[in-house]
DNA sequence: ACGGTAACTGTCCGATCGGTCAGTACTGAC
DNA sequence: GTCAGTACTGACCGATCGGACAGTTACCGT
């Protein structure tokens, strides 16, 4: 039952939004009463924190993954880590970019943002420049916005177009997609 | 007054959603009754489709425009346009992107979606290739977010590197960012 | 056979939601 | 002076929200 609910959970919040969907209708789509939510999980923000937490880990491991490497090596890492992350949790990542507000004040979730902005920062070469900061937050949307919304495409083409076209965005390929 | 109530659903929607923002928290926001916004805009929904037009019509414009070009002028006028009007709109796109739910059952604002995916089929040079469609949904999201995002960087230069970013995501720029 | 506990539900609750409505204050036209 | 109309409000409404709580059922070790 517990994992039904968070099945539901998970592709009512991505399809209509935290605040858009309801407890009853999660109960509604999961087969169980609004109660039993309740009972599983204590409240709506908790089958939310529950919901996230694999992927906010995943996040954790990745960034400290990252720090680890060596200089020359940490964009490519967290490009390739970033997009492998976004499509292992497609419906996550929605959630996460589309209730912002919902989630920063959430302390189980809070440090998401705080982990984002650390993963821009080591994709924009830790750079002051403007050119390098501005194309590092584009990665963040494209990569994001391209898994959340459906295409017909396969998962490990994705993958790899995706990290083509998030260093050709940083600069760092020359060559575009082939036509 | 319909100008202050505008303007403070417009930051209150960007800020918390449009589910996350009560009638009484933009009424409170612009120093008037709740029943005031309901004289001036019969409903909530009314607001937000009011508040989202202009940037509807501009998208509509654009839209009309670039399928007017020559094939060859026509993804770098789609980018230019649509970093223009991202720019130009930073808080109604970040509304347009979060809420998408409620947008998409609302019929004057329906057709943006429908638009955004014509956008999206101008940038990819309406290719059938997944690299060229993957880049060009990237671009989408990449300047959205880049929009939505408060960063310290001016709007011009902001714009052009936008315009550079997007332009490399879609492999018509061999040259990355200055460092 | 039975006590304990985990899983689950129906029913109720106060708060808040979007929206209605009768009424008031002000303003310009005549 | 008065009257029509515009701008606005306080009080109120039913619906729905997240959540509390007192059960009921089913299973399990003893």
């Amino acid at each position: 039952m517990r994992g039904h609910i968070l099945e539901s959970a998970l592709r009512l919040f991505a399809a209509g939004g935290f605040n858009g969907t309801s407890l009853h209708d999660i109960a509604a789509d999961a087969g169980c009463s609004k109660a039993s939510l309740i009972y599983h999980f204590s409240t709506k923000e908790a089958i939310l924190t529950e919901l996230l937490t694999p992927a906010r880990e995943e996040l954790a491991a990745l960034d400290a993954h990252v720090t680890g490497l060596p200089q020359d090596q940490q964009v490519e890492a967290a490009v390739v880590g970033y997009v492998e992350l976004a499509l292992r949790h497609r419906r996550e990542v929605k959630i996460l970019f589309e209730d912002t507000p919902v989630m920063v004040c959430n302390p189980a979730l809070g440090d998401i943002a705080a982990m984002a902005e650390r993963l821009v920062d080591t994709m924009s070469g830790r750079s002051r420049d403007a050119g390098r900061i501005v194309s590092a937050n584009m990665v963040l949307g494209a990569v994001f916005v391209t898994c959340a919304g459906e295409m017909d495409i396969p998962d490990d083409v994705l993958r790899d177009e995706l990290i083509a076209g998030a260093l050709r965005t940083l600069g760092r390929r020359p060559d575009g997609p082939r036509h």
